[in-house]
DNA sequence: CACGTATTGAGAATGGTTTCTCTTTTTGCT
DNA sequence: AGCAAAAAGAGAAACCATTCTCAATACGTG
């Protein structure tokens, strides 16, 4: 049966606190500030797993790898600040959402949508 | 300077008569059908090139690799087919254009954004 | 507290895409 | 047509993210 490892929840800690989902590399670097000698490979091998257990939800933006963020936090977007690279979680309510169930000319059915924000963040505006 | 060749011509058509951005493999595998000896590495030089010239642009969707398509097209989005996997160009007008400019709560400002939709395109809905 | 086993760390291995190398072929100017 | 240089083809090589291997470690149940 599944065990609770300090690694486990160092990951999964890495990813409640983060301001959007992270990468791999992301997570492992925020997570080993807490267990120094934490290796990449349990790192992906907790996300699988926590992926497999509902608890964390693969974030695919555009031209990137895959990022994981908390699971349940409902339909949202994401930002993408060109300054410090970082992404961010929106929870401003969902411009598209009138798409949902349209059918656009030349018989695109539209089921779901993916949006990306990109520009900077407060930080780096300065 | 830079020449005219057979392939070069069979890239570019490629992707000017394909219905939405093509990855790599896909225009190989298109203009194949012009040039039957048609090598990988001349589609990725000729991509590298014809984007260095500006008569094609990458294209960046959520979990895919660059894709290109031709340039000056203006502002459109993508809507990708769950069924066929094809990635079309969508000519409609943009939801999402209000949002340019915009600054949300948080601070973050926008600069431009990315609208991928999903769905079943009409061949494959029946 | 002891044991069985899930889990870890480290590095090697994998898989897929993109780039490079080198020889041969083409292109387009003279 | 003849030449110099750009471009192509084929396969090897490089890259990167992810996965695997395997001995060593650490949960947590009994």
């Amino acid at each position: 049966m599944a065990r609770q490892t300090l690694q486990r929840r160092a990951i999964l800690q890495a990813l409640l606190e983060a301001p959007g989902p992270l990468t791999p590399q992301q997570v492992w670097l925020q997570a080993s500030q807490q267990l120094e000698s934490l290796g990449l490979a349990t790192v992906y091998r907790n996300l699988s797993f926590l992926e497999s257990q509902g608890e964390i939800v693969p974030v695919h933006l555009p031209g990137e790898g895959t990022r994981f963020e908390p699971a349940g936090r409902g339909h949202h977007h994401h930002f993408c600040c060109e300054g410090c690279e970082n992404v961010f979680e929106l929870d401003a309510s969902c411009p598209v959402a009138v798409l949902e169930g349209v059918t656009l000319p030349g018989g695109f059915a539209i089921k779901h949508h993916e949006l990306t924000l990109y520009g900077l963040c407060s930080s780096c505006q300065d």
